[in-house]
DNA sequence: AAAATAGTGTCTATGAGACACTATAGT
DNA sequence: ACTATAGTGTCTCATAGACACTATTTT
């Protein structure tokens, strides 16, 4: 008998069922830049447990998804919202994260022009946009506060903490990844793109330094037209260019 | 009737058991430098399925375990090692990345130095440390190669991906948080320190500008002598000190 | 003395902050 | 003409690579 046989013999009779599984769920940081300053997509919580109280979107994983594809089923459940980019953030396995009993969530974060975010929040209204406070001189583990007209949000679970790490790892990733643009119109003026590179890393920037930056990376076109309107001189419109920067 | 009272009766009666539920496993690329090189401990699979290949050491997360406990427990069981440096790498939750079914598996990279590491794989020989090659020009979900005596070394499952994720995971994080001490003796010197540094990074650098950075982020304490021994002038040896820099 | 390794001096290139300046639109 | 915003010139400072040099030990 040959190893392959023997192999797939095995696989046929293999129990995985024999030991207890946690459930697994996918949590997402939608994240998007609004008024200046960084804001999550939250939804508020109509059943048990922790009813009332506002949590990231997130759902459980089902047969035959991957993570990725729960992240876009929620995303287009909840938000109406498709290619959306969205990358991986930690995963939280704590026994007793959940009250509901052992839930392991894989924690994502999720970038979208708020244009694009409030056209999708319009026709759900358990879904809020809040305004996203990362407490300064941040370590790590350090908990984001949710703000809202009304005042500070209570989040549910540990939804504080892995808002807090999406924050800090999106502003981490600012200058070694193109994800700003992902909150960005199709065309932007640099002074736009300052502003929300300013908005996630929660300071002011030079203004010459980061269009010296922004235009030698090479990740930018100028499209040709200039935006006018305003009260004052024209800002030239630019285009994110995501050509690999081919040699 | 209160809200409270509602909720804890809500939880006594719910069951998260009505869906289907995936395993979840930790899988643990638990790295060293030797000879200059990175290196892997890998474990040869005993039974079905790809037995006889080589795997990152892993196992199950158990019931009111989280998923650093199961890392804790699967290094203690496997190489006796405690203690060790672990952080979380990212999770992979394809539904066809085992063929036992449906396994997530959150990713671990652990940093030990190797005399800790041999002192524990001297205990069982289904254990074994292989170099790592990375691919260089890596962008982005690189597989690393394993190499012993005997030539490539063929891993399981999808953990060539992990263990080059983990590889570039460690380089990208290595000058701005002090993971190389993870695998220095209590006493090295700078040489010594540089040398894991460049074989992390798979180049050189330049002696004096690596002096410089080290000495300049006092993350390093003389101890006050020297290594003789050797057949030349003897280094100065330091000691990582924890401290966090205090103002 | 020669070899080998530890450790330093110093030049240069790069890039980012600071900030004053010029340019061009609306009113 | 005035104001507001877009866009540039240029100085300084910090950091890292390059590389030659000095220092100290073993053989």
């Amino acid at each position: 008998m040959n190893e392959v046989d023997d192999e797939a013999r095995f696989l046929a009779a293999y129990d995985l069922g024999a030991y207890p599984r946690p459930s697994v769920a996918v949590d997402i940081a939608l994240l998007t830049v609004a008024d200046g300053a960084l804001h999550a997509a939250l939804v508020q919580r109509a059943g048990h447990p922790q009813r009332g109280r506002w949590a990231l979107p997130g759902g459980f994983v089902r047969p035959g998804e991957s993570p990725e594809d729960a992240v876009g089923r929620v995303l287009r459940v909840k938000t109406g919202l498709t290619d959306v980019y969205t990358a991986q953030l930690a995963t939280f396995g704590d026994p007793d994260r959940d009250p509901r009993g052992w839930v392991v969530a894989i924690a994502y974060y999720a970038l979208v022009p708020v244009d694009r975010l409030r056209a999708g929040l319009t026709t759900a209204d358990d879904i809020v946009l809040a305004r996203v406070l990362v407490p300064d001189g941040t370590p790590l583990a350090a908990s984001a506060v949710a703000v809202a007209e009304s005042g500070e949000i209570p989040l549910a679970f540990d939804h504080a903490a892995i808002l807090g790490r999406a924050a800090l790892r999106v502003r981490g990733r600012l200058w070694y990844a193109p994800i700003a643009f992902e909150l960005m119109p199709d065309e932007f003026t640099l002074r736009d793109l300052q502003l929300t590179y300013e908005a996630l890393l929660g300071r002011e920037t030079d203004k010459n330094s980061f269009r010296r930056r922004i235009l030698a990376s090479g990740l930018v076109a100028p499209v040709g037209r200039r935006r006018a309107g305003m009260r004052a001189r024209p800002a030239e419109l630019y285009r994110f260019d995501r050509r690999p920067a081919d040699a």
